[in-house]
DNA sequence: GGGCGAGAAACCTAAGTATGATTCCCCCCT
DNA sequence: AGGGGGGAATCATACTTAGGTTTCTCGCCC
């Protein structure tokens, strides 16, 4: 038998949890034994508060979020985690929902907005979508990470010529630019090289597109 | 007084039109004229088929449609076209929708879905916003258009090559791996550079990257 | 003192640019 | 049919410039 498959028969997504934000208990319990069937980790949480006070574990997941909840309401919480910059994916569902909150949570990035009741199958269907962005944007978020830490190594000067190297000017351009000798600019230009890991020229310009330096 | 400036005293985007597809003629004539009233163009459509059949003006435009259309609905307008690869900006209005259709039109990547009565100022706001994000995309696509013409008067060997030294290949290293003396990859080299119109490696791995040259 | 920036000298490799020549293939004209 | 032209690819020779490394030396500043 395929060792990533789950008990259950279905794949589990290798390290993957579903946060379940909603006020009734007895709605996060349907949810988890709906997620867990397919073999997906679950963690229940009962309102706003309670999930953004949690560390999360450090892998791909998403939120599934009723609009209502006591204190910060689904919207709310949506917007706060955009804040402070956590990009998770967001599957709001909700009994009394308008078309107006509905448009405000997909114009917030959500992936999907569903009305109860719903079927069972377009959750898992949505649950699915949302693991798999996040587990893509975390591989990109990973490689750019990677990147900038060692873009932390470089020294002021370091970091001068790797724009300008990156912006295609030969060394000598880049020393009359910066005021140093031609010589200078090729030292530096070697240990960006080696601090970047970077393996050829085409390599480093790549790396720089990455991390978004700008010519100057 | 700033030439850009429309008689009305808004800006002008220069250069942009709004397409109103409703089959309700007093609809379109309210819409035409809010419009027009910050110095936008117009153009109005009373079907699906009559915009499908039309030839679009090629500057930043977004479109105005009700969900319900006869013929094909708005939904259904949105599909095809984003089939057809047009990647116009879409803004819905409806007066009878629910959330399912907000939804489904927002996943489709409709910029706004706005239910009946709206504020004009919400429309207007959701058009400048279309208008705003179809003129960055145009502008994105002409760059690679324009890249991709370049590549086209490439011959298959100059392809080859330049897929290599984008991948930060050696000249003698690209010789070997297609067969040939390093003298010759040279020439093919620089004769890449000069049809690409690339002044430098650094640009010509961007644009390597623009047009999605894979790594051999 | 050690990290950082700057630089000199020497040396080697890589890249780029002619010039010329050959071959192959395709197309057009007589 | 035959001939010519031209694009494309190939390679050689020769030369110039750019890029890269090593070793060693200063000067500065914390």
């Amino acid at each position: 038998m395929n060792p990533l498959a789950s008990p259950h028969g279905l794949t589990s997504d290798q390290e993957s949890v579903v946060f379940i934000v909603d006020d009734d208990e007895s709605v996060r319990r349907a949810l988890s034994n709906l997620f867990q069937s397919v073999g997906l980790q679950v963690q229940e949480f009962g309102s706003a508060a309670e999930l953004l006070h949690s560390k999360l574990p450090d892998v791909a997941s998403c939120l599934v979020l009723d609009i209502r909840l006591p204190g910060l309401s689904g919207l709310d919480l949506q917007l706060e985690l955009t804040r402070a910059d956590i990009h998770i994916p967001i599957i709001f569902m909700t009994g009394h929902g308008d078309i107006p909150m509905s448009v405000r949570a997909m114009k917030g990035g959500a992936i999907d907005f569903l009305t109860k009741p719903f079927r069972d199958q377009d959750m898992l269907d949505s649950v699915m979508t949302a693991i798999k962005r996040d587990r893509e944007r975390r591989e990109a978020q990973k490689a750019v990470t990677g990147l900038r830490e060692h873009f932390e190594t470089l020294t002021e000067r370091e970091r001068e010529v790797l724009a300008l190297v990156a912006a295609g000017l030969m060394n000598k351009q880049i020393a009359a630019r910066i005021g140093v000798a031609e010589i200078t600019v090729k030292i530096h230009r070697g240990r960006v090289m080696k601090k970047m890991g970077a393996k050829s020229l085409a390599d480093l310009v790549r790396m720089a597109e990455m991390i978004g330096i700008r010519r100057p």
